[in-house]
Formats: structure tokens, sequence, C-alpha cells
DNA sequence: AAGTGTGAACAAGTTCACAGCC
DNA sequence: GGCTGTGAACTTGTTCACACTT
């Protein structure tokens, strides 16, 4: 959201190397690569062998011109005249986005919330395995949800650090957020998606994301609130 | 994420007749207005006299221009020398963002997510009212979740016109997201909150948010893999 | 002395437009 | 002819720095 006093590599410019990627790609380039590999899968699915810049924009509501920068921070994957093809572009974005591998997930927090996540049908079919899941309270410890027994969230730290795991999905009380994050990134967890109302904070380098669907719908209230006046 | 191809006023600058709002205020600072207003909601509750710019900055990780910056698009709140009532400007910041009315909200597909949902304590507590919950599934249909009974989907069309509603919440499965949207959208609810991984299409001038985990998760392994790779 | 409000300078991000290739 | 890849132009968003107010 905002960026950290950390200084950045401007961004090379040009030509590169062969399998070599620049340093400094903005986030806001990453963030939409999911977006583009989604729509690819798709079109992978349908067995579609080729597609350009315009037709992606086109599904997208992004320009063609964005999709095409965007791409090019990390190759040279389309041909003039014709455009990319679909199997190759979804395996390059596989590749970019590390999901030609499987990564361990914890959710700690199997309250109502917790459960639903725990059992996203998404996460799977994606590369992600929740391995592990954790809560406090003594009638959930031990239970069984979708095929994994609850372990008490005391045991979370030493089975880190024993088996240690890529991303932590935080569904705790808010009051013990801070703290679950703490843990989490002290034992190595490099990545949290944080699902409680607190702005938790992590030290630089590992990656986090807030879902508090409340201020999406503060913002889109503000926008509601001028339609109505506008009648 | 991308502004469409309506023309825009030029903002207007400098000093505005009073109770009176420049017509376009760009989207990144309403989505920076919630934050601002959660910290405030809780210096208020902890009866903080006033805060400054700096003391707002520091706690959110933004910097003081920014926030005077933001602020100034909507009026002279702060005091020069002394900075923001905070009693004021929460209470502005209400009005702004219309958090100073209830907003009454379905939520459509009541499976393990939009239980989750709809039981979530930080809505009733935000000025949202869940008035009514819908689900196709017949087992589902007339039970009661969380104090209200889940009425038919069938239904919803029906329901809208004759009780109108602000905000839909979407939790169905994905083939039904657009079917459901545009069910929402036709029978005059202007924003809607799309929990399911479609990108769905809305008319101008609805206002739609996505929350979908996975693409989070998928940006994050971009960064993840540099770390790997780093060592 | 402290801290706002805001033009002006700067930085980041997006779109244009076209050379080059298929 | 069609479409990519990419510098350059442009637009949007952020930060600076200081006149001004308390």
């Amino acid at each position: 959201m905002v960026s950290l006093p950390s200084e950045r590599e401007p961004p090379i410019a040009g030509r590169r190397p062969p399998n070599t990627v620049p340093i400094d790609i903005p986030d806001v380039v990453i963030d939409r690569l999911p977006l583009y590999y989604r729509l690819l899968a798709r079109l992978e699915a349908e067995n579609r062998p080729v597609v350009s810049s315009h037709e992606l924009g086109e599904e997208l509501g992004v320009t063609p011109a964005q999709i095409r920068k965007d791409l090019s921070y990390f190759g040279r994957f389309g041909k003039q005249g014709r455009g990319y093809s679909v199997a190759r572009l979804a395996e390059e974005l596989r590749s970019i986005l590390g999901l030609d591998t499987r990564w361990k997930v914890v959710v700690i927090g199997i309250g109502r919330l917790g459960r639903a996540i725990a059992s996203y049908p998404g996460f799977e079919g994606q590369g992600f395995d929740i391995v592990a899941m954790y809560d406090a309270n003594p009638a959930v410890v031990s239970t069984e949800v979708d095929g994994t027994i609850v372990r008490h969230v005391d045991q979370l730290d030493e089975d880190l650090r024993r088996h240690p795991v890529d991303i932590g999905i935080v569904a705790v009380p808010a009051e013990f957020a801070q703290d679950t994050v703490d843990t989490l990134v002290q034992a190595g967890v490099h990545a949290i998606l944080n699902y409680t109302p607190l702005r938790v904070q992590v030290r630089d380098g590992v990656e986090l994301r807030h879902i508090n669907p409340v201020l999406f719908l503060q913002s889109m209230t503000y926008h509601l609130k001028r339609v109505k006046n506008d009648r």
C-alpha cells in the first residue's frame, strides 16, 4: 500500500540475458499476473492455441498495451502478427508465479471463518496444500476438519520448526492476531494472509495481505451515498 | 482496477464553498479513508482529544503529507499547530463515508463461506444489517442462520423489488455468480461484494469488489520464490 | 513552536504510437 | 495485414517544502 523506506534498484531497461528477470518489477504488475494466469488456464483448458493481447484485454477489462508491457518485464513470449501461444504463456506464468510447485499452508483459528477457509475448494486445486490447522479452543482441538486433525495452537511454533511451511493463514480473534503472526514469522514463515480486522505488523521481507470485507463495504458506501444524493 | 472510458471532470482546486465536495476524488483516496476511520474510531474510544497527521501516519504506515492531502479533498478539518480533533475528524469521516446511516445487506449463497460471512461479527457493529439470506439448496432453505430464516433464491428478485437493499454479498458457486449478480443489479442493488472466484461484469455505476484469496496467494508465491532462490 | 493546507516538484504507472517481425 | 515489444509522451498519484494559523 505504501512504499517503505527501502531503496529500490532502478528498473533494468531493454533486453536482458536469457533466463534472467529484472530485480525490480512493480508490485502492481505482479498483482495482475494471477489475473492473466487465471484466464490463460481457462483458455488452455478450452484448447485455444493462440491469443492476442487485445483478446486478453477485452476479457479482463485491461488495455492490450498494459498486458504487453506487463509481460515484457519477464521476456518476449509473443510472436508478431500472431499473438501468444496459450500453452506457452500459461506455462511461463506458472513458472514466474511459482505455481509449478506445491506450497504448504497452515490455517490458524478454526472458527466459522477458519473452517470456511480450510474447506475452500480453490486452494488445493491451485497448488496450495493445507498441511495443518490450529486452534486454542479445547472443543475444537483434536476434531477433524476436512480430513485434517486440528492441533493446539501451543504446538504451532514447535511444529513449524520441525516441518517448515510457506504460508500462514490467520483467522484467529483480533486480540491474538499480532501474537500469532509473530510466532509464524519467527518460525520462518515468509507469507501471511490475514483475515483478522487488525492491521498486523511484520518485519521487512515478509509478504502480508489483508482480507477485510468491512473496508470494502465502507468504500462502497461512499459511492452509494453519492448515487442516492444524485437522484 | 482500470479507468473505463468515461471522461472525468478536472479536480476542483483551492477552496470550495462550504458543505461541498469536489466531483472527482481519486478512488485510491476513497479506499484509504476507511483505514483512517478505523484508527480514529479506536482513538475516539480511547478518548484521545487530538491527533496529528504525523501520529496517524506513524500508526498506519502512511506519510503524514498523504493523510493531509487526502483529507484536504473534503475540507479543512485540522488546526495549525495543534492537529485534528479526533471526535470531529471521526465524525467527518463517518459523514463522508456514509457510516452515519445503516445499510441493508443481503447474502446469497449460504454454504460454508456464506455462513461464515453472515455471522461475521464486524458487519452489524459497523452499520451493515444483514436483512435476508438466500440459497438454492432445499436442505438449507427455511433453516435459521444467525437469527435469520434462509429464503429460496427464486424469491430474491421479488423480495428486492418489494424491500430494496443497498448491498449484495455473493457467495454462490461460481457457475451461478453472473446470474445472481444480474438479478441483484436489475433489481436496483448498486453495490456488490463478490466472494466467488469468477470475475463478474456489472454495468457502469454499480460498485463491485472482489474477494479472492487465491489471487493473493498467487502473488505472494512470486515473492516467496525469489526469497528461496536468493539463499 | 508546532502542525495544517496546498501549490509545485517529483515519482510511478499507463497509454500511445510505431519500428520490426511473422 | 496483424500483432508484439518498447521508448516516449502522458496521466495519475505521492512527497516536498513552505506560507500561514493557532
